[in-house]
Formats: structure tokens, C-alpha cells, sequence
DNA sequence: GTCTATACTGAGATAGAC
DNA sequence: GTCTATCTCAGTATAGAC
């Protein structure tokens, strides 16, 4: 069948949004999609490279949509630093955006951050961009250290990760993605322009 | 054998803090401790039951601890609500305390988190617990509409989960849990602090 | 009560026929 | 390009030795 690869792409986005990556089997994904088990490694190779496939069809337009936000914020600020908050709307609009496209392939991004697996992916996909957020950060909140800095930068991505997996523990307007990101950034940027932790003991 | 049910224990705290829950096997953790395969299901019946008993033996204290923080502050502050700073700070320093005694266990907590595996076993150990600070915290900052309150608690959520499972991309001091919990606390309480989004439209 | 040996089901991966 | 058959290894289950 001509349509086996692309079939199989859309059954597998669909499955692993709704149950996770390491919780949908390639025997999952076949059944729905109706095809043989080794036309998944015929076309793909493994588990790992369908994924890799799948992110680079649906989170390398983000990466590429969030990098021409940051470089018009940087051509507006000419050789000032940009603003906390307009560098994380440029980070994470553009996930609201995609989320209203297609929300299950939103939790999918959150997953593969936060499941810990498969790093090479995260690494391959989503590093260039984030290394280009972080150095305008790091322009942006000059009174941290270093070390304060990167701790900081830490806690975003687990903020990120776990609102993008979606599931609030909560009643919530699950379709509002961009006012869930709005709030994000609001919470984010007080957090990166709090002065920096005082040495001393903690009681 | 001696004691075979500790051992299988130790060696899974171990293995769950290096390699991840999912991404351990029973039989690697029975090889590393020298005991027969069954003798898990016999001992523990599944391996959801012991990671149930791993987290009951290491979590409970350390959220007893936390209840304990929590109860002091209460009382020395009366009516009044106790400041956010405080709050977090006794949520999250009982987990520096018990990193310094066992670096790994802590991970585990952390990925049990982020994993989103097993959330009976999240929501057994840990529901009671949060919900007292976060109705603690609620009084702390009855500035923010509701949504975005529990948006927020959300969002401390996942920065604390990546915390826990450690390994920051970056070279850090990563024996100094109790700076790494101020830290975050110093991060999370000015997240907490900010002024509610506003409405309006995001470019 | 404890533990061993063994087997069952389902996962991902692969070789080779067509 | 596609499919059958098979491999290894995962978690689980059980019968029976001590």
C-alpha cells in the first residue's frame, strides 16, 4: 500500500497522545491502522525512529516558528536585552498555537520531555532552538549567577513539560492553550526576575 | 537467604533512581540482588507493589516531616495566612534532608512524578500531603483567581518533579540539595507572588 | 512460610520468502 | 514493498521443593 508510512504516522500520533509513547505498543498501532507489524520496521527501523519521524513532522515547524519570533525580538532591541516575558511568549505561543491544531500531538512533546526517554530525540529536536532562548535569558536576568541561572532554566522545563502532558488535576478549560501558555509566562517570568537566593541555612 | 525481601528492596531503590521505574526490569533487579525471580511477586505480589512499598518506606517520613513543618507555622501564625516563602520552604526542605541521606530514592520520587506511571501509587502517597499546603498556600495568595491558582500549583508541580530526577544539563554541586530546594523556593514563590494574567490577546 | 523452576503472554526486533 | 515466522526479553503466574 502506498499509504502505509503515512497511515501508520497518523495512528501512531493519535495513540501515543492519548496513552503515551511508552505506553502504546507498535502491535497497538498496526491494529488500528491495519497494516503488518514489520511494515512499522520496514518503514521506520524501530519504536524510536517513528518517533523521531513523527517529531520531526509536527515539532519542527514549532522550533522553527518560535526562532523567527526570537529573531524579530532581537532585531526590535537592537543591542538591548529583550524582556523576560517576550522571550517566553516567543517560546511558548507557538506550542498554544500547535496545541489548537492538534492537541493530542502536544502531549506527546510534553511526554517525550518529562517520560525521560529516548533523550537522543529531545536532544536532536529541540536543543538548537531551546540553547538560542536560553542565551537571550541569560541577557535578560544579568543579576543571577550563573549557577542560579541554569537552576532556573531547569525548573522552566519542568513547568513546561507538565503542562504540555496536559492533565491538570483539575476542572479547567482544556481548549484555552493559549491562556493556559499566558499564564505560564506570567508565572515564569516573575520566577526568572526574583533576585537571587541569598546564601545562609535553611531552618 | 538472609533477609530477601531488603535486599530486593535496596537493590530497587537503587536501580529505580539510576535507571527510571519503567526503565528497570525485574530481572535486573533480581541478578544485581542474587535472589530468584519469584521471590518478587511472592514478597511484594507485583512490581507496582513494590515500588508501593519503596515509596511507603522513604516518602511517609518525609511527608511527615512536611505535615509537621506545616503544623508549626500554623500555629505560630494564628488566623493569619502563613507566608508562600514558608510554606514551600516546608514542603521542599524535608526532601533536601532526605536526598543527603539517599540520593537516588529521591530520583525515584521525582520520576514516579514525571513518569505519570502508576498515578494510584502518586495519589496514595502523596494526595493528602499536598492538598493541606495547597490550601495553605491558597490563603497565602488569595490575590489570583482560582484557575490560575491551581494553574500555578500545576506548574510548581512539574518544575519540582524534574528537580527531583535530577541530572541538570549543566555541571552543577549536585550533593548541595539544601541550595538547590532554596532555589526553587526563591523561584516558586515569585511565581506565586506575580499578579494575575491579565486578559487580552496574545501576538 | 520461603524460595526454585518453569511456563505463559505480549513487547520490540529481524530474516527471508514472495 | 510486504508478510510470515521466529527470536529475545519484558512482566506475570503457578506448581511444588524445602
Amino acid at each position: 500500500m502506498i499509504d502505509t508510512k503515512e497511515k501508520i504516522l497518523e495512528t501512531a500520533a493519535q495513540l501515543f497522545g492519548e496513552q503515551g509513547v511508552a505506553g502504546t505498543s507498535l502491535r497497538q498501532i498496526i491494529a488500528k491502522a491495519d497494516v503488518n507489524l514489520a511494515a512499522i520496521h520496514y518503514h521506520f527501523g524501530s519504536k524510536e525512529s517513528l518517533l523521531d519521524e513523527l517529531i520531526h513532522r509536527k515539532a519542527d515547524p514549532v522550533n522553527r516558528e518560535r526562532l523567527d519570533r526570537l529573531c524579530r525580538l532581537e532585531a526590535e532591541a537592537g543591542d538591548k536585552p529583550v524582556a523576560v516575558e517576550a522571550i517566553l511568549e516567543a517560546f511558548f505561543v507557538p506550542t498554544a498555537a500547535a496545541a489548537e491544531q492538534n492537541p493530542l500531538f502536544v502531549r506527546v512533546m510534553g511526554r517525550i520531555h518529562s517520560e525521560g526517554l529516548m533523550p537522543a530525540i529531545v536532544q536532536k529536536h529541540f536543543y538548537p532552538t531551546a540553547q538560542r532562548f536560553v542565551a537571550q535569558l541569560r541577557r535578560a536576568v544579568p543579576h543571577l549567577p550563573e549557577e542560579e541561572f541554569l537552576w532556573r532554566v531547569h525548573f522552566m522545563m519542568g513547568a513546561m513539560a507538565h503542562t504540555m502532558c496536559g492533565t491538570p488535576l483539575f476542572p479547567a478549560d482544556s481548549a484555552d492553550y493559549h491562556g493556559r501558555m499566558r499564564k505560564l509566562v506570567t508565572f515564569l517570568s516573575a520566577g526568572f526576575r526574583a533576585p537571587a537566593t541569598a546564601n545562609g541555612e535553611t531552618k
